[in-house]
DNA sequence: GTCTATAACATGATAGAC
DNA sequence: GTCTATCATGTTATAGAC
């Protein structure tokens, strides 16, 4: 008679543990979360879990590590690709193309889990605060600051204000925003409204820069 | 001979105990810090600890309740007030004076530590949840938006967005830049770049809505 | 009423032997 | 992969001192 097959693809434990671990931890923080819960929903024993992972900080190193390959993959346009981009394109258009990105984003799961693990660990981990302020607030303003230069330089947008002023106007509301979202999603609450602020935001930032 | 003066005044412990929460769970939220560290740093026993609340989830439930007595002390003008107020007052004097108000929050410590559990903990817990969605967001939300919409009657500012977008534009930077200024608070980090970049959206948001 | 001292219990992370 | 052991933690309890 055959076993029950505890013979899994290999592999496959590890990725179940990161999996569950992303989903409990998103829900309930780091330190609220046991690895006797995690190895529990994912069908092993405790010390299983340590034949996969050193320590339970581990686990949260992968996570971290997941969101900035995630990050990296999809890459922002290089500086070359932006400026052959904004020769053929206006704001509205390039504003619109960074609006489907950003839904996009906010509607992969693992994504906004690992976001919302980022909020939860930000000051207890130095790790987690590292790539909210650099790769999230930094990396994106430091982008939007050199497309708005080239839009300038091409006259599609007035220069009243520095290119840096432009791009934390345009993009802070959208990260409140993004903060705002991700709470309402957790109560399951409706979300049109904050979609059609977001749009709403984007117009009156389209109206004002208009040269 | 005498004693060590072990009589101290009543309710001070309590009132220790209190502010040693506030500051271990503001740097590594609620969960990851236990009982055994708040009384170790008070200078009494556990146990004592539980003469003065039921749980350790009691001591987070006073800390959320003194964030909610104080948003209600520097309590924002009633609508009365606020009329006759916007009456004598230009859009340039009334948004300073919400700028100062501003500043005087993210300079009490007490406040801003609480900001940050309540970030930490929004997640897990349904009542930091309730106070950020509820207190902070749509409270501000809508006081601004009375206020424009008062400003627009009065046609100090122009009417071509609704009050409530106008607030939502107003805000939501402010929001961000709160978070940022925690976060580089929480290392040292200097913040004044981002005080000028406050003090520049109030200016970009002024020149757009003037009449 | 508030403190100390001490102990008990269930649950937590982790290590080592199998 | 499992089982077992170790040590920290939240909580309750008991007894005694001011």
């Amino acid at each position: 008679m055959e076993t029950m097959l505890p013979s899994r693809e290999p592999g496959q434990t590890k990725r179940r543990i990161l999996e569950v671990a992303i989903e409990l931890f998103s829900q309930n923080g780091y330190s609220a979360v046991s690895v006797r819960e995690i190895t529990k929903h994912v069908g092993i024993k405790e010390s299983a879990l340590y034949n996969h992972y050193k320590t339970k900080d581990e686990i949260l190193q992968s996570i971290y590590q997941l969101f900035t390959d995630a990050s990296e993959g999809n890459t922002l346009p290089s500086p070359e690709q932006l400026e052959a981009m904004l020769q053929h394109v206006d704001l509205q258009t390039f504003l619109k193309q960074g609006f489907e990105q950003f839904k996009r984003t906010i509607e992969n799961p693992l994504l906004t889990q690992i976001w919302r693990i980022l909020n939860i660990e930000q000051y207890r981990d130095a790790r987690a605060r590292e790539i909210i302020l650099t790769r999230i607030y930094k990396g994106t303003i430091d982008f939007l600051e050199s497309a708005f230069l080239l839009l300038q330089q091409n006259k599609k947008i007035k220069d009243t204000y520095s290119p840096r002023m432009l791009a934390v106007e345009y993009q802070y509301p959208i990260f409140a925003m993004m903060t705002e979202y991700l709470l309402l999603r957790f109560d399951n609450k409706e979300t049109d409204e904050l979609q059609q602020r977001v749009e709403a935001h984007i117009q009156y930032f389209n109206d004002y820069v208009r040269p």
